[in-house]
DNA sequence: GTAGAATCGGAGCGTGGGCTCCGGTTAGGA
DNA sequence: TCCTAACCGGAGCCCACGCTCCGATTCTAC
């Protein structure tokens, strides 16, 4: 993707936060930027012009550096938040009588994540950004996470002792990334499903069975020929 | 991805091919595009600036465009010479006495074909680029072979009857189309052997047992924080 | 109400990339 | 060898986008 974004991005979110008196113009806008960021990143991912999210927010760029010192500070923020209750329901998850059922709920959950932020989903696939340590840390401790999450899922049998967290990295990331065209809600739950058919152990119960009355043929192919 | 292309594109390839005389400078030089195409596409997709692929043609850009009036033209043309032997290898697994191995086997090979040439796994995910009639007919064949595939697999019993030529295609495109960093050929190899997995009837064999001794902890995370 | 500090906002800079234009070069037939 | 049509190539146009700068505006303490 590579969008351009330089590495320093030392100025954090700039976050007023706590000490600094925020004018109460200023606390309004900074909320308006977050929302529009929200909104227009779950749908375009990173790939949104600073302009538009401005635009949205009824505010002028400045304003939003002033926020954010970079594009990518911007979205960190955001990208922590949405993290942050993923690694605690990983924990969770973790922790639960029964980890197979957790482990398939907690991916469910993910995959809806990704796929409703778009922007989480470029943020752990694409080699372009180059997030810094907070990014890496939070993203360790997701990672860290949902391998206890397997491991335990394994210990109880009911997820194949041969998959690794590399492979539900990998799957979980690919079927989230692709394209709304080609994946679209229903399918990116079938996907899923065998996706988790093929790490359970056991019943192959997990694909909904009244999908496929539709027959297999057309497909869309991706391509609008106007 | 949204590489700012517009959709015109009408001139084809300029494909001056049985007719017109091509003088032998102008041959080579479009020979030696077509090689800088392939070999930068391969790695970085449809993202590849002309200049680059002009500077290591050692060609002027303007040639470049001389032989292919847009971006999506030479793109289209490398394309098309790369999904056609597909079609035919489909095709020719759907007629193979045992159409399961003959499946697994294409879908291996699709894999590699789409992770060795970026931009075909681009086009086949991305909505940015709106590809024309002609891609979307040899894209439509490739689905229908496929198609014809996965139905001789499915009454042979050797493939779920729930999965639809849907179900496939988007698991190739994510499989395919996420980062090298998160899906490193064999990781993209044990995904390609789960999703097998979990559309096969049978014997869960495919995963290669060699590769789970590394423990599953650590993975890179997608960001070297420098 | 007023002063002045904090904030706003958008014109505009720099860069990168797709694409064009036209003067210079060259292949190849006579 | 020479002529000319075909071809080459890269400077440069245009546009998109990240980001900056500074005069105008607005909040708020007094």
């Amino acid at each position: 993707m590579s969008t351009g974004i330089t590495e320093r991005e030392q100025g954090e979110a700039a976050s007023p936060g706590s000490d600094r008196h925020l004018r109460a113009d200023a606390q309004r806008n900074r909320a308006r930027i977050l929302d529009a960021a929200t909104t227009l990143m779950a749908v375009h991912g990173i790939d949104v012009p600073i302009d538009e999210i401005a635009q949205l927010a009824q505010v002028g760029v400045g304003t939003v550096y002033r926020n954010f010192p970079t594009k990518a500070a911007l979205f960190k923020g955001l990208l922590m938040a949405r993290l942050e209750p993923l690694v605690s329901a990983a924990r969770a998850a973790a922790d639960a009588d029964e980890p197979g059922e957790a482990f398939v709920d907690f991916v469910r959950n993910l995959s809806d994540e990704f796929a409703n932020f778009k922007a989480l989903a470029d943020a752990m696939v694409d080699s372009g950004v180059d997030l810094d340590a907070a990014k890496s840390q939070i993203s360790g401790e997701l990672i860290s996470a949902v391998s206890r999450l397997l491991e335990r899922a394994q210990e109880c049998g009911r997820i194949r002792p041969d998959v690794t967290i590399g492979d539900v990295a990998a799957m979980m990331a690919g079927i989230s990334h692709t394209d709304p065209i080609l994946m679209d809600p229903s399918q990116r739950k079938r996907c899923v499903a065998l996706v988790c058919d093929s790490l359970l152990i056991g019943a192959r119960s997990l694909l909904p069975q009244t999908e496929i009355l539709q027959p297999p043929a057309p497909l869309r192919t991706g391509s609008r020929s106007s």
